[in-house]
Parts: structure tokens; C-alpha cells; sequence
DNA sequence: AGCACGCCGACT
DNA sequence: GTCGGCGTGCTC
């Protein structure tokens, strides 16, 4: 792996001076606290620092990890209220640009710095040096007394000469108690020595198994392969479902290694699955680096050193594995660009595809979005040129598209009091009848979205937000999908108190099963959906025994439309496609297409049979038509010019101020109090927070404005004037600020 | 008086 | 973010 230049001597902070004392000896350094400002520190008395050198101080009453910074001290050198710097880590200071990447971000998502420093210094047991492991070694003779236990253990350490074994790997591979392991210990056998924890990380070889390609696969691949070692940029790999994304992007990934750099492939959280990485041990012959929320504290301590010491050489995470600190990042692959698990939104709001592009851009290395329904922004910036434009319009198994129908729902409905229409039921018996599986996807846990009395008409709604409770039958609880509130599901109307008069109002997952049920009794079908799920594991597992062919129909949420490829699904339903569209969000549109291209691109992707259903009380809407009409650029050109005209993102410029506190009031009342503090007919304008949704989101009710402007308009900049002018909120009461993070670039 | 709780400002 | 200081208000 080529190095980055070791800094020098001349920036040693603690090095002689070259040409007069420096500053007296002191440094800035940031600490992980909500201040945008660095602090004055003075030198260790012994250890040396360098700018991006992480160090503990003292802070207050407690010890933090903080970075040395390159700024000039805040603080005169004379004051000798200074406190010093206690210890430098034995870690490889942080980069400049990796410095200056956390400074872009916090400057733009107006975070203060000590926020972002905190996400970078995410993994506090990589500071400290791996303890080292306690081995045992034959030591000497055999003892005395050979019983046939001991045979087996002095047989295994002599056919592996001066291996050294953990202590119970030893006894376990022997097929013996530890105890027996002890014996030999205290006999002088074996003796324990403590070794330095193993190799980590096997390299990924660049050239292990590179795949065949197709023709359109190849021009795509040379053309990022191109990028890499070429400087900044960022190209769009705008590819069908099936069409071999993955093979293609990690060719960039193979020539990043080649040329001794590191590769970073940022996924959603959720597609982070067994297969997903076993594709890329196929390819290299070793496991990518893993790096998301399950990942545990050993092994993120040794994916944090070996990323920043340069022993790891291909880091597949989740978006907080933007900011690892890379020795020596050669190229940053964002698969599935368009996803909005992207977007971060408790503790700093940032969309890692966009961050991605700006540390990209700061680091002069390429970026590679990849996606089958590209984010209206990105297709955008593709179009002006911004972003460099690679399509791949054909499946590489060759297989066909998969076929798209509406069924519309006004003419060729179901029968009253149920919810899939029979041109639907009869494709799922034909499909399953032949062996092959079906998927149906409705966004909506539980049982009913709504619960109301028939007698009065009463509504159960959730006391904290202005949400229906949904009806969970299974649990046999009404819950409410923003705060968790749940409450049991009564016999009898609390607002009447009429019997048995309470109906379900549409349909959820659980009630589309129960109908599958009844209509296709004698068909496997499964419910996936997170409340069903939990932990990645368990996702895997059950993504897996699907995948085995394990049950004929999966009745599925948002998760189905990730995850792997499941061989013999050939039928997906869209039990509701409008759902979604006339939510009032901005990107309502840009979503549902979005999620109905990928759900339905998911059948039959490797046979080629694959038809897609989606039941729809509008199939002439520019989403439902483009899926049909198989011509998805009908989509884009109609939404990117609803954009242009509404000067929505990526034209214009959107941020949401949320505010939030435990009483609603005032929560309420900070807000009006925003509204009105906000300057009038400026290009900015604030909308809310009348009609904003109100939720209660962790004890907080929170509620949000939005600030509109022209796409030129410093919108960060107007925010912070804002937010001072209106003075520091009350009590309580807390203000987060969501700079539209999809629109800036 | 003694303490729990919430708010506020300091932290180099 | 986290801590201690200090005020308010309530209880043993």
C-alpha cells in the first residue's frame, strides 16, 4: 500500500522550532462537545503532537478525546490557566482532509464541530492498543503421567509445531475439558506467553476472481476504472435492476486496490446481508471490512485501526462508515444512491450520499452512485453535466424486464371486505402452482391502519400524535407507529361503549396474509416485516430460509424491497401503489416510484419471467404509467419538470427547523414564535407550523417548519441569521435544523 | 434543615 | 455533551 507522506519534522508542534518559538506551545484541539469552537491546550510534557493527532484532555471535571487542529491558538500563550494535554494516542492522526471533511459537514448541516468530531472518534476502543491475546505453546516434555486425553492434546501441538493455540481453541480442538490443558500448563508441557493479536484482516487480492463481464458491462467498467487515481469526480451508474451494478462498481473497487489504495462501498443498512458480502469475498478472496450499528465493539476497534493504519482495504458499511478515518481512500461507491436510509436524521442531520460526494471531492478521489431509479437530484446533476452518466439498460443474465400491469382498482376491484383484487389471487395460484414464489408488498405493519366504531363513529387516535392507532393483531394491541405508544384493543367503543362494533379499516401486512389464508389456504405464505424481524441476523436468517424456498407467498413491507434475490420469485403484487403519493411530501412522487421500480424489478431477475402487479385506484398517474409503458425516463421528465416549476430540490432550496419539547405547547409555541420572527418578503420563505404534523418522538413533541428559497440563495447562511435573531429558545425547548440535504450539490 | 429536581452556564 | 452550582419547592 503506498503511504501518504509522513509529516514531517517542520510540523512536528513539539519539534524544535525552525524559525522562532511557536506560539509557545500550545495547540488547538477539538473536543466531542456541542461547541463549534476548538480550545487552547498546552503541549504533553513528553509526547509530540501533529495537526489530526488525537489526544485525551482534561475538560472540566472529566478526561475527553479530542483532535489537534491546525488552527492558531484562540487563547494568548501567556495565560497560565492552560490546562495540558494528558496523553497522545498511539493512533495515525486524523487527515487534513478528513479534518476538513468534519468542518464541511458541520459548517453545512449547522452542527456544531465537537458533534462531528464525536462521530468520528466513533469507536473509543481502537485509541488503546489491542490487548494482546494469551496463547499456550509446547513448552517442554511430556509429563509422567500420560493419560489419552493428554495424548490428544500433545498429539495436536506436535503435528502443528510451534503453533500457538488459546487455551480453550486448544482443548476444544482436542476434544478435551480446559482442565486437561491446565494439567499439561502446570506440568511445565505447555506454557501460556502472550502473543500480539492476530493479523487482522486478510487483504482483498484485486485480481483474485475477476468475473465475465458483458459488452455494456465491460464500456461501464473501464469508464470508472478510468476515474480511479484521476481526481475528484462523480458518476452516476444509472442501471436496471439485474443488470450487474455490483460487478461493474467493483471493478473501480479492484483498481483502487491495484493501485494500493482503499475502497469505500457505502450501502443501506439494511442490504448489508450475507450474500451482499459473500459477492465480494467471491471477487476478492477475503471479506470486506464490515462497518454498521451491530457491528460489536472488538471488532469495530479493529476496523477503525486497520482503516486508519491502511491494513483494511475495502470498508462495506453503513452511512457512518463516511467517516472512518481512511489512510488512503482511493474511491467511495454509494450503492443504491436513491435510498433514504442515507439520510441521518437524529443527533446530526446529514445524507451520507451527498456527504460522500463532498469528502470525495475534498480527498480529489472519485465517488460512484449507483442506482436502478436514480434520486431525482442526482439525475438532475447528471443531466447538467455535474455528475458523469453511466447507464446500463440491459439485464446481464440477459433475462427480459420484468412485465408491469395495473390492475385498476374502480373497474377490476375485490369483492367488499377484501383487499386483493382477483386478477391478483388468480396470478399468485398460478405462480405457486408451478413452484414458483410470490411476493406481495404493502407498506403497512399490522393488521389495519385505522380502527373505528361503527355505532359513533369514533376514530382511535394517539394522544400524543396526530396519527391513527394501527391495529396489531397479532399482538392484540392498537400501537401508534410515531412514538410506540400502544394500548389494548377493547370489546367495547371507549367513546359509545357499544359492543362489538369496532371495524378494522384497511388493509395492513397481517390482514393480507389472513386473506391469503382464506382464499389459498393450502399456500405457504410468510409475513416480513419489522416487527417480525428485529435484528440484522435475524433478517439474514430469514431472508435465507426464503430464499431456500421455504414458503410460497411473502407478504412483506419496505424490507422486501431490499434484501436479496430470492431465485424463484417471479410474481411480486403491489397490493396498494398509491399509497404513499398525496402525503404532501415534496418527494412522495420520486419515493413511490422508486420503491414500485425496485419491489417489481425483483421478479423473476434471474429467469426472466417475472410479471408485476400493482392495483391502483389511478394507473394513468405519471408513476403508475411510466412502470407500465417499461419507460422510466416518462417518470423523470415529468417530475423534474413539477421540480423546476415549484422550485422544489434540487431547484430550490429546502430546510425543516424542528422543534421539539416534552409539552406540546410549547413545542407549539416556540415555533409561532420562529414563524414570526422569520424576515418577510426576503427570497426565503417559511412555511408552518400550522400545518405541520405534530409527533411525539422519544418523550418529545416536535414540529416543523420549512424554509423555502431559490436554489443560489446561501440558505445555511439566512438559517443561522434566523435562528440568532430569534433569540435562544425557552426551556425545554430544543431547535434542530434539517438543511434539505438532498439539494446543495 | 435536608434533599430532589430542573435550569443555566462553564468547560481551554 | 456533561458536569456542578444554585434556586425552587417539597418532605422527613
Amino acid at each position: 500500500m503506498t503511504r501518504r507522506a509522513a509529516p514531517s519534522a517542520s510540523d512536528l508542534f513539539g519539534s524544535p522550532p525552525a524559525e522562532g518559538p511557536r506560539a509557545g506551545g500550545v495547540v488547538q484541539v477539538l473536543t466531542p462537545v456541542a461547541l463549534d469552537d476548538s480550545w487552547t491546550y498546552r503541549l504533553p510534557d513528553d509526547g509530540v503532537v501533529v495537526p489530526g493527532s488525537i489526544v485525551q484532555v482534561p475538560l472540566g471535571p472529566r478526561k475527553v478525546v479530542g483532535v489537534v487542529t491546525a488552527e492558531t491558538p484562540t487563547l494568548a500563550a501567556s495565560s497560565n490557566r492552560l490546562r495540558a494535554i494528558e496523553k497522545v494516542f498511539d493512533v495515525p492522526p486524523l487527515s487534513a482532509d478528513l479534518v476538513a471533511f468534519a468542518d464541511w459537514v458541520a459548517r453545512y448541516t449547522l452542527t456544531p464541530r465537537g458533534m462531528v468530531v464525536r462521530m468520528l472518534l466513533r469507536a473509543p476502543e481502537a485509541l488503546d492498543p489491542e490487548p494482546p491475546v494469551r496463547a499456550v505453546v509446547r513448552a517442554g516434555e511430556p509429563p509422567e503421567r500420560l493419560t489419552d486425553a493428554r495424548r490428544r492434546v500433545l498429539a495436536l501441538t506436535a503435528e502443528n509445531e510451534g503453533m500457538a493455540w488459546t487455551r480453550s481453541g486448544l482443548a476444544h480442538a482436542a476434544g478435551v475439558s480446559p482442565g486437561v490443558v491446565d494439567g499439561l500448563i502446570a506440568a511445565g508441557t505447555l506454557a501460556e506467553v502472550e502473543v500480539p493479536a492476530g493479523p487482522p484482516f486478510r487483504r482483498a487480492e484485486p485480481d483474485f476472481d475477476p468475473r465475465d463481464l458483458t459488452g455494456e458491462q465491460r464500456r461501464a467498467a473501464d469508464e470508472l476504472v478510468g476515474r480511479v487515481g484521476a481526481g475528484a469526480s462523480v458518476t452516476l451508474l444509472d442501471g436496471v435492476t439485474g443488470s450487474g451494478k455490483t460487478e461493474v462498481y467493483l471493478e473501480a473497487v479492484a483498481e483502487a486496490l491495484r493501485q494500493g489504495r482503499q475502497a469505500l462501498v457505502l450501502v443501506p443498512e439494511i442490504a448489508l446481508t450475507k450474500a451482499f458480502l459473500d459477492r465480494f469475498a467471491a471477487r476478492f478472496g477475503a471479506l470486506p471490512a464490515e462497518w454498521h450499528s451491530d457491528v460489536g465493539p472488538k471488532t469495530r476497534a479493529r476496523v477503525w485501526r486497520g482503516v486508519a493504519e491502511g491494513g483494511v482495504g475495502v470498508v462495506v458499511g453503513a452511512r457512518s462508515a463516511l467517516f472512518l478515518p481512511f489512510r488512503d481512500l482511493g474511491l467511495i461507491v454509494v450503492d443504491e444512491e436513491h435510498d433514504p436510509a442515507y439520510k441521518q436524521e437524529e443527533w446530526a442531520t446529514y445524507h451520507a450520499r451527498d456527504m460522500a460526494v463532498v469528502r470525495g471531492r475534498i480527498e480529489r478521489i472519485p465517488v460512484v452512485l449507483a442506482s436502478a431509479t436514480p434520486s431525482i437530484e442526482s439525475r438532475v446533476n447528471a443531466d447538467r453535466g455535474r455528475y458523469r452518466h453511466v447507464v446500463l439498460s440491459e439485464r446481464a443474465t440477459g433475462a427480459a424486464m420484468p412485465t408491469l400491469m395495473a390492475i385498476d382498482m374502480r373497474r377490476a376491484g375485490p369483492p367488499r371486505g377484501r383487499f386483493l383484487a382477483p386478477g391478483l389471487v388468480s396470478a399468485i395460484a398460478e405462480t405457486t402452482a408451478r413452484g414458483e414464489q410470490a411476493l406481495l408488498f404493502l407498506n403497512r405493519r399490522g393488521y389495519a391502519p385505522l380502527t373505528l366504531c361503527r355505532a359513533c363513529g369514533h376514530r382511535f387516535q394517539c394522544p400524543n400524535c396526530s396519527s391513527w392507532l394501527v391495529d396489531h393483531r397479532f399482538r392484540g394491541r392498537l400501537a401508534c407507529h410515531h412514538c410506540g405508544h400502544t394500548e389494548p384493543r377493547p370489546e367495547a367503543c371507549p367513546s359509545c361503549g357499544t359492543l362489538d362494533a369496532l371495524v378494522p379499516c384497511g388493509p395492513g401486512v397481517e390482514r393480507i396474509a389472513e386473506e391469503l389464508a382464506t382464499l389459498l389456504p393450502e399456500r405457504r405464505t410468510v409475513v416480513l416485516s419489522s416487527d417480525v424481524l428485529g435484528s440484522v441476523q435475524r433478517m439474514r436468517a430469514e431472508f435465507d430460509a426464503v430464499a431456500r424456498g421455504e414458503c410460497d407467498i411473502v407478504v412483506g413491507t419496505q424490507l422486501v424491497a431490499k434484501g436479496h434475490t430470492f431465485p424463484k420469485l417471479t410474481l411480486v403484487g403491489v397490493v396498494d401503489a398509491d399509497l404513499g403519493l398525496g402525503s404532501g411530501d415534496p418527494r412522495a412522487a420520486e419515493r413511490t416510484f422508486q420503491l414500485l421500480a425496485q419491489v417489481t424489478g425483483r421478479a423473476g431477475r434471474l429467469c426472466g419471467r417475472g410479471i408485476g402487479v400493482m392495483q391502483t385506484y389511478a394507473p394513468e398517474s405519471p408513476v403508475i404509467a411510466a412502470l407500465v409503458s417499461g419507460d422510466p425516463e416518462r417518470f423523470y421528465a415529468v417530475e423534474i419538470a413539477e421540480r423546476e416549476r415549484g422550485r422544489m430540490p434540487p431547484f430550490g432550496r429546502l430546510a425543516a427547523v424542528i422543534v421539539s419539547a416534552p409539552q406540546r405547547e410549547r413545542a407549539e409555541d416556540h415555533a409561532r414564535a420562529l414563524a414570526r420572527a422569520a424576515p418577510a418578503g426576503g427570497p426565503v420563505e417559511v412555511l408552518g407550523p400550522a400545518e405541520a404534523p405534530l409527533a411525539l418522538i422519544r418523550g418529545r413533541h416536535r414540529l416543523r417548519l420549512l424554509a423555502a428559497a431559490p436554489r443560489d440563495h446561501d440558505l445555511s447562511a439566512w438559517l443561522r441569521a434566523w435562528l440568532a435573531a430569534a433569540g435562544k429558545p425557552p426551556a425545554g425547548v430544543e431547535v434542530q435544523v434539517d438543511v434539505d440535504p438532498q439539494s446543495f450539490l
